[in-house]
DNA sequence: CCCTGATTCGC
DNA sequence: GCGAATCAGG
């Protein structure tokens, strides 16, 4: 698999939305885990919440760690010295979450909070399923206005693409991510939603209980792939 | 054990 | 550039 413009796309999309790489990696397909955070740091991506790094000591001793690996698999000595980096690249945003003591709860409100982790989480083609309250704080900037160009497929060429979103059309996924014609319904939103009326139908059922739920419950062109 | 992301390094 | 192997924290 090679990454395309659309996987790289769909790729950002979701890990900027807090998806984890599994799941990415899973949503994509053909490629790894390790292989959509490599790819996503060769992007420049970086650092969501990583449990590793999270709770970073004050003292970088990092050298420790090279030296137990020693004779990894391959007998093969690694003379390799990589050894003072230490200032490398430092978030821009230092880690609001230092320890558990923050917390403090004390807005409810919607309103435009720093850093948060956004609560998101991915339907059923890579779309991004939002709470209606928080709407407002991701897309700030209205882009740059595209009437639909660098789409070079003539198929999808009126259609909604991932880069088309914005917070006026309804971005219930059409088909799937990758595949040729995959497009989102792009019609006007339910004001507040995500999607536009119709879908928004369909994205807030009501969860019903694990026994008595609807095993085929509608989904938006077959659903989820299968694999 | 499972999960997570980060990093390294051979390809 | 890619991603398996590895590391390291939860």
């Amino acid at each position: 698999m090679s990454w395309t413009d659309e996987r790289i796309a769909t790729l950002k999309k979701m890990w900027e939305s807090g998806s984890t790489a599994s799941q990415i990696a899973d949503e994509l397909g053909g490629v790894s885990r390790n292989a959509v955070i490599g790819k996503a740091h060769r992007l420049g991506l970086k650092s969501r919440p990583s449990p590793v790094k999270a709770g970073e000591k004050k003292k970088a001793a990092k050298p420790a760690a090279a030296a137990p690996k020693a004779a990894p698999k391959k007998a093969a000595p690694r003379p390799v010295a990589k050894p003072a980096k230490p200032a490398a690249a430092p978030v821009a945003k230092p880690a609001a979450p230092a320890t558990k003591a923050d917390a403090v709860p004390s807005q409810p409100l919607p309103n435009k909070t720093p850093d948060l982790p956004k609560i998101v989480s991915v339907g059923p083609g890579g779309f991004l399923r939002q709470g209606p309250g928080d709407q407002q704080p991701p897309i700030p900037p209205a882009p740059p206005r595209r009437l639909v160009p660098a789409k070079p497929d003539p198929s999808i060429a009126d259609k909604t693409s991932l880069l088309d979103l914005s917070d006026k059309v309804c971005r219930w996924p059409m088909g799937h991510p990758g595949e040729p014609d995959f497009h989102f319904c792009g019609d006007a939103v339910n004001p507040g939603f995500p999607y536009c009326v119709q879908h928004c139908g369909r994205a807030y059922q009501a969860q019903l209980p694990r026994g008595a739920r609807r095993p085929p419950p509608p989904l938006p062109f077959g659903g989820p792939r299968v694999r």
